[in-house]
DNA sequence: ATCCGCCCTGAACGAAATCTGAATATCGAG
DNA sequence: CTCGATATTCAGATTTCGTTCAGGGCGGAT
């Protein structure tokens, strides 16, 4: 999961950021709203933190402006105390969520996950195919319920996968949403994850579709082969 | 589904001719409103993707020249950001669809599904023909429910025929929207995969009309026999 | 600040799936 | 029955994928 934390408090986003990557993310910061625009309108994110006081573009007309080009991704906003007309006004731009300043990080990690996981269709923050089960709450993973240990890229690609389960993922769209913007793909890092992930969790969990991608599949569930 | 892409700048259309072609594409590629204009009116296309901003002609007269002529194919144009002069401009010139740069590949994708759903007056990703199912989004096929093992080009073969079901389709035709330009077709390949097909998903769901090609019926109704 | 260890990257190479083109067999119309 | 069209089969050729490994970066520990 991918995502961009627009923010010009350098101390709350460089905080922000961190706790962010700590649970697994991959985090874009910008700081001030026409970098955050030009951020969200280039980078396919999972979800965005927007700050409404924000220099040069306030937030709610950066909000305006990415729904107006279509994007769909889902908007927590984050407001000072108080500012209630900031607040409606950004969900009339589109916004999903909001919190007001200061809060607590657990309490924005929560509503991180929500809007996530309401975006690709879930209910709840553990998603569970055939034994595998993956915490996105804890960031951890258990195969018939043992915990599997797993280095941060290879979380982030399972929990990706397994969002979007029965899908076949292709290699870019992996690569667009596991790093953050600073990444040269020319390499076969995927190839490698993915090869590391199957010893982990079983060689018959992930199906390889030859020429357009990777699967997520519930080996027990025998009307997936041939 | 083949698609043509008009795009000046050579690492975007890099970049999107291979994101297109993960998706299970056939892409032409042209780097200039002349050589665009040319494919355009030679080759078949599904759907183009035509930026405004193009050497020799620009995109605006490119598409002109295009409907002037009776091609109809569904165009999403690329415009630069805030152009909205020549976003108008290229809507009149008959755009069916606009996208301002920079975008984001995923929502490229998504609108370009819409366009040739639109096109083959389909309304969603998925299209069922007696039991067999056919998923665009997700790049699979079913029979009766259970999934079938189909490699690429396979299901580009298949989703083609599921598009245009009950209606014949030449070897031609499944040629020219199947590979992209440079294919010699002085081989069999067309009846090799029907072949294949039909030995994953049953016999009687292709049926191959003598002199003319193929076509995809529904075994369970009656009234498809000729 | 420095050292140590884990993890990531990128490349190389071998393995496997798939595609192509051709040869051969079968079918259907007249 | 004959001929052209379509099916089937198959072996290289080719592309895509899996695996391994060394170098280096980053963070944690001392």
């Amino acid at each position: 999961m991918r995502v961009l934390i627009v923010e010009d408090d350098p101390d709350l986003s460089r905080q922000l950021g961190e706790v962010l990557k700590d649970m697994g993310y991959a985090v874009d910061v910008a700081n001030d709203g026409e970098e955050g625009h030009f951020l969200g309108d280039t980078e396919p994110y999972d979800a965005v933190v927007l700050d409404l006081g924000l220099p040069v573009i306030d937030g709610v007309s950066v909000l305006q402006k990415w729904r107006a080009d279509g994007k769909t991704f889902p908007v927590l906003i984050l407001t000072a105390r108080d500012q209630w007309s900031e607040k409606v006004a950004g969900f009339d731009a589109g916004a999903d969520d909001y919190l007001t300043k200061p809060f607590h990080t657990e309490e924005l990690l929560a509503r991180l996950r929500a809007l996530l996981r309401r975006a690709a269709g879930h209910t709840t923050d553990t998603i569970e195919v055939g034994g595998l089960m993956v915490d996105n709450r804890a960031a951890r993973a258990f195969v018939d319920g043992m915990p599997i240990k797993l280095t941060s890229h290879e979380f982030r690609l399972l929990s990706y996968l397994a969002m979007h389960r029965g899908r076949v993922i292709s290699r870019t769209e992996l690569v667009e949403h596991i790093y953050d913007q600073d990444f040269d793909r020319d390499s076969n890092t995927i190839e490698v994850f993915v090869g590391r992930l199957r010893r982990k969790i079983g060689t018959d969990r992930i199906e390889t579709v030859r020429g357009l991608g990777y699967r997520l599949l519930d080996p027990a569930a025998e009307n997936n082969k041939k």
